[in-house]
DNA sequence: CGTGGATAAACTGTATGCAGTTTTCAGGAA
DNA sequence: TTCCTGAAAACTGCATACAGTTTATCCACG
């Protein structure tokens, strides 16, 4: 019996289902569905739907079936909105609280990356821009807006796919993060809170083409 | 068969149980007592836990008992700390877009309470109190920083009960909302995020004595 | 042709049972 | 005594079954 992934290899794949557009917002997703698709029984396919209702991915009612969460653009540009204060916040708090090594290790992520924006590593640059971000959200030394911000992360993942796709996008973010690291590496609490919140705007505006339509 | 409310019952009978002290951080809750306790089967007790769980009352791992979360000091001022920051972008944010209607309606809001704090009212000071920073969270009209910061208030409950009943709490805090009001009106953001800002932190210091021991 | 209502099908909420894992505790060796 | 060992007890994860609710269908009626 294979206990404990299996539930969680559920909650990924109808989330990667949503969030790919397979499902649509307002899809039904009924437990003896999902059950057969799955080959499971319904009991870890409530388990899984609870998880995703956390996640806010789908909304459930009593006795009515789960439906994918509409994520209206309204709702979608509330949700960068905050990302874009949340980190912020971060980048401030990392300018005054981060260790010696920390800022040192974030740099030296931040140089590393270099080499990739003019080889136009799109991937491994993708790769480093998460390391980078991650580094920030911890750097600021206070768990719980540690949480809110990877939770806001995760909600908002996928409609921050591709973004580096966009032509010159690569070259453009680090330039930003740039501005954050030389803020932090300064201790200047306001001017790394303003790059941050900035760099986040800016990739708002770059994912919007992903807005849902409204569906119904 | 009471549908849908049944679960809803347990998470906040358990919750209760877990905020009151009743249950320690570290002590298990195993289904089954928890199934015999509320006469119900394991099904639903594990269905609560799972909610309990994402509003981070307690951990589960798998094939283990959940435990109820321990909060430690450290978090819990991490927790003060999103409130102020998240309180104060709120406040601006309000100071920025309040429609004319909601201005009046906080300004009323806050005025009825002065006849409270007169006749030291706390219980009654304490629902005004708590509609009006409701009033501040959808004011910002940003749906997800409204969600932030609501599940944020929730967790943290448990930690400022009482907080009114320390001597001249309720004049001081009645002061601090009129900052925050006054700056909203005259729409200065900056004021108004600093105001609601420097209000939370005061309560933190004033729900501090609630700290939770470090358990085992 | 459209509408209302009753009946049937489909689905959700909960209980119970079994398989597998973790925890506990007794007994023996160092 | 203390530490290991192993077996039994206790508990979790999942499957299945049943009761009650919602949704869909169909037929009568306007």
């Amino acid at each position: 019996m294979r206990s404990g992934t299996t539930v969680e290899q559920m909650v990924r794949a109808i989330a990667d289902l949503i969030v790919t557009g397979a499902m649509q917002p307002g899809d039904r997703l009924d437990e003896i569905s999902l059950a057969n698709r799955f080959e499971v029984s319904r009991t870890p396919v409530r388990e899984a739907l609870s998880q995703l209702c956390a996640m806010g991915l789908v909304d459930r009612q009593p006795n009515k079936s789960a439906v994918v969460t509409n994520v209206t653009q309204k709702h979608l540009t509330s949700m960068f909105e905050a990302m874009a204060e949340l980190e912020g916040i971060c980048a401030r708090l990392c300018a005054e609280r981060m260790t010696l090594e920390e800022r040192k290790l974030l740099e030296a992520e931040h140089l590393a990356s270099a080499r990739l924006v003019h080889r136009g590593a799109e991937e491994e640059y993708e790769a480093h821009n998460t390391e980078f971000h991650s580094r920030l959200y911890y750097g600021a030394h206070s768990d719980h807006i540690t949480e809110l911000v990877t939770q806001t992360r995760a909600r908002l993942a996928p409609f921050r796919r591709a973004q580096f796709r966009i032509a010159g996008r690569l070259a453009q973010s680090f330039a930003e993060h740039d501005k954050i690291v030389t803020a932090i590496l300064q201790a200047d609490g306001a001017a790394a809170g303003q790059a941050a919140y900035a760099h986040v705007s800016i990739v708002r505006e770059a994912s919007s083409v992903f807005a849902t339509v409204p569906v119904k």
